[in-house]
RNA sequence: GGCCCUAUCGUCUAACGGUUAGGACAUCGGGUUUUCAAUCCGGUAAUCAGGGUUCGAUUCCCUGUGGGGUCACCA
């Protein structure tokens, strides 16, 4: 039971902010490992000092933290110098790879010591669970540096090594390693480790068609947590990007995803990211929180004194995630809600009709609303009232045009009778009779 | 350019030889109490091309073309 554990791992250099798409290797990594009750190891990818900055890798950790990718182990590369050095060792005194003398490329003239993969230069195939039986001939690759010297691996031994000691079952990845694979693989049958079962995930494009990348404008994972984005609407949308259940269901769990995934429905080609459908998974999970939840999120983002929870149904139907409140905010959108707005004296016109005929309208609703009494000035009565006036009219919009624009001084907002009912009585019969 | 992978609406995709080629996002139109939003209903929109195989190809094979990836003392 135990020997067949998948172990999947996700192992990130960190180099960088990642981006979506380096997120969704993990997510599936991460699902993959869920769904057969495996285990999901991280694993910072450090051997690269000059470029491995802590700050990626905090923001790495952020990302993972975020989305829920909690993992069973933990470990950055560099650790492990020992074991690399082993299998190093071991390698040169078995055949499989020499110290090479030679000048170092930085221009320097120095000479230099590199370890070098000693190549068989035969073909290689693997299965890949995704693109199916994948050969490469691995004569052009020559007798490739597996490290700069016995201290100090580079990526493919490292990355053979640490696999293979951790025991990793599958190796989930993105495409852009399918070719790291041959040498991989030589390199497993020299050190006598077993081959993981490979599955290389197509990439994530922008929309310029081009591997997602930070230089081109993909916004790191935490941006999206910054921008107020759910991580269960960020999970289910990734995790759609490339793979699909079968079904017509979209918005998906966590647990539902985990239940749901499998490699056999991940994608063969890249996928072009489209933040539209991403703004919209999230406005659906957003829509599955409880109310409370809903108060308090979109409360948070308003300034102190514009805190009015009436104003929450409102601000929700209108954003598809939490900073899009501030946006709202920033465009002045609620400002009427606070202060008398100034009217365009024009646009109180509604349609053709007369100024005559809207000023006696608005006439019309101030006796109308006056005579509510101020504990029954809310949306339900503040609407029969006024709806009873403009059933009678040629056109409701007569009333309920100059009404509306009389109370918020926009061309677009809110219905007159939710305005109304937020701002209150007085406020309301002010700002009719003032644009009269 | 070499090597590897790949090809259904604008985008993400369903179909595992027989469907009026389905859904979602976006878009367009309409309803829903005036505008916006939300919501409901409806529309436009796709099998890259050419050869095979087959009674029948989106589906299988070949070629072409397009797209992507990769060719470091980075990972």
């Amino acid at each position: 039971m135990s020997e067949n554990k998948v172990v999947t791992r996700f192992a990130p250099s960190p180099t960088g902010f990642p981006h979506l798409g380096n997120f969704r290797t993990a997510i599936f990594a991460y699902l993959f490992a869920k769904k057969h009750n495996g285990s999901f190891v991280f694993r910072i990818e450090d051997t690269d000092k000059e470029r491995s900055k802590k700050e990626f890798e905090e923001n790495i950790i952020e990302g993972l933290d975020w989305l829920g990718l909690s993992y069973d182990k933990f470990y950055r590369q560099s650790e492990n110098a020992g074991r690399h050095k082993f299998y190093l060792e071991k390698m040169i005194k078995e055949g499989n790879a020499y110290i090479s003398k030679e000048e170092a490329k930085d221009g320097s003239g120095a000479m230099k010591e590199l370890v070098r993969f000693k190549n068989p230069n035969i073909n290689v195939t693997f299965k890949d669970e995704i693109k199916g039986e994948v050969t490469m001939n691995t004569e052009d690759l020559g007798d490739f540096i597996i490290a700069k010297n016995l201290n100090e691996p580079l990526f493919h031994l490292a990355v053979v090594v640490d696999d293979f000691e951790e025991g990793i079952t599958h190796v989930i990845r993105g495409e852009d390693h399918v070719s790291n694979t041959s040498r991989q693989i030589l390199i497993q049958r020299a050190i006598g480790a077993t081959t993981p079962i490979y599955a290389h995930l197509p990439l994530v494009l922008g929309p310029d068609k081009l591997k997602l990348s930070k230089r081109r404008g993909a916004l790191a994972v935490t941006e999206y947590k910054k921008l107020g984005f759910l991580p269960e609407a960020v999970l289910n949308g990734a995790t759609f990007i490339g793979w699909n259940p079968g079904t017509e269901k979209e918005i998906f769990s966590r647990e539902e995803l985990i239940a749901s995934f499998d490699l056999e429905r991940v994608q063969k080609s890249p996928a072009i990211f489209n933040q539209e459908k991403l703004e919209w998974f999230n406005k659906e999970h957003m829509k599955l929180l409880s109310s409370g939840e809903i108060n308090k999120n979109v409360l948070e983002q308003l300034p102190e004194n514009m805190r009015n929870p009436k104003l929450v149904p409102i601000i929700f139907e209108r954003i598809s995630k939490w900073s899009d409140v501030k946006s709202m905010v920033a465009k002045g959108e609620l400002d009427f809600f606070f202060k008398s707005p100034v009217i365009d004296k024009a646009k109180l016109i509604y349609k053709k009709t007369s100024s005559e005929k809207i000023n006696q309208n608005l006439k019309l609703a101030i006796k109308a609303l006056e005579s509510i009494s101020e504990n029954d000035f809310n949306t339900e009565i503040i609407k029969i009232t006024l709806m009873s006036i403009a059933d009678n009219l040629e056109s409701r919009g007569e009333l309920l045009h100059p009404v509306r624009f009389a109370l918020s001084g926009l061309d677009k907002s809110p219905d007159p009778f939710i305005i109304a009912s937020i701002i209150g009585k007085n406020e309301t019969l002010s700002r009719l009779q003032k644009a009269i």
